[in-house]
DNA sequence: CATTTATATATCTGATTGATATATCTCTAT
DNA sequence: ATAGAGATATATCAATCAGATATATAAATG
């Protein structure tokens, strides 16, 4: 029973219109990188795969100096595929949080260090928070009256949430931490 | 520069007294479920290894009828190399969040569908906040008096306001979900 | 008496991450 | 002008992580 959710993810671009591996990695860092990325290591082979069951076909585009783009396009078999999966609930995933996993153990390091690591986490998570901000604006402009906006909207809703959510513990944390160190 | 975090998280645990393989892992689902589990796959070859290098010596216990106990204990240059980790600051790390790269996909899908994925996404979370709820009474009793308490308190905290973002997120999306369907 | 649960170690496949190899083109700052 | 950085493009590798399964026995449950 494993997932192998990158196929799904690689088949739901390929679904917005034909592209190559090099595409579908730079798509995902533009438009989906607050919440999914995909490697290398998981595309080339993935789209090999998705080729071989008929799940997406390829063409070569030559261009001269630059290697060749292979082309991939979802089929229909691959749509139908593709929309089973999104309608099958999600399971219970554990977040490993390294961050939680060092505060587990604190008390074997001086107080002041995990002051530190958690005024460091807060910050990461406040320019996050930021850029998210920026992203919306920009989305917002890009996707106007495109179906997927309002969908888009939610993802980057949920990262903003989560956002919050880690910078409010930050500093509930510190709170508690600065107290212990008196 | 890949990090072995499972490595540091066994490091931890025996760091809190000797035990098994099999120990660890029952230590984890009791006290770290909410933000970590490791899998036998990972937990022996560690342990072998930790051993190797020095990091952890081992001693067997003999049972009748049942398979031996292999214990194992952290060195001193365990405990210093597990020290250096706690005080490194954590990277930032992307969660793929499944629900969100299927919403993403979501106009693929009768709305419906998608009203669908995110109440059973919100209802486990209310499920999973109840569970905190409960573990942390538990917590608070069991580990009362000892320097691990406020810090798992901490960690326990960190599921509650994640969770609670979540179930807003839920609500949220859920209200712009029905507004579509009309 | 049969089945399930707990004890205990161990391995295997598959999924995911991150780095690197190869080769060419374009842009930028000296 | 040119060296270096960064973008284009495919591809593979090792390490890590996740989940299931194999093996064997004891204790508890129905």
């Amino acid at each position: 029973m494993k997932k192998n959710k990158s196929r799904y993810a690689i088949l739901g671009l390929l679904s917005m219109g034909p592209m190559s591996g090099y595409d579908i990695k730079k798509k995902f860092e533009k438009i989906a990188s607050n919440f999914w990325n995909e490697s290398y290591g998981q595309i080339y082979p993935i789209l090999k795969r998705l080729n071989a069951e008929g799940l997406a076909t390829r063409s070569i585009e030559k261009q001269m100096g630059k290697p060749d783009r292979h082309i991939y396009k979802v089929t229909r078999k691959g749509q139908e595929e593709l929309m089973e999966w999104l309608k099958e609930p999600v399971g219970r995933h554990v977040g490993r949080h390294e961050i939680l996993l060092k505060l587990f153990f604190g008390p074997m390091i001086p107080v002041a260090d995990n002051i530190k690591q958690v005024q460091h986490f807060q910050n990461m998570h406040e320019n996050e928070l930021a850029d998210l901000k920026f992203i919306k604006t920009h989305v917002e402009k890009d996707y106007k009256d495109t179906p997927h906006l309002s969908f888009w909207l939610m993802t980057i809703r949920f990262g903003e949430l989560i956002d919050e959510a880690f910078i409010k513990w930050s500093r509930e944390s510190l709170a508690l931490l600065e107290k212990m160190n008196d």
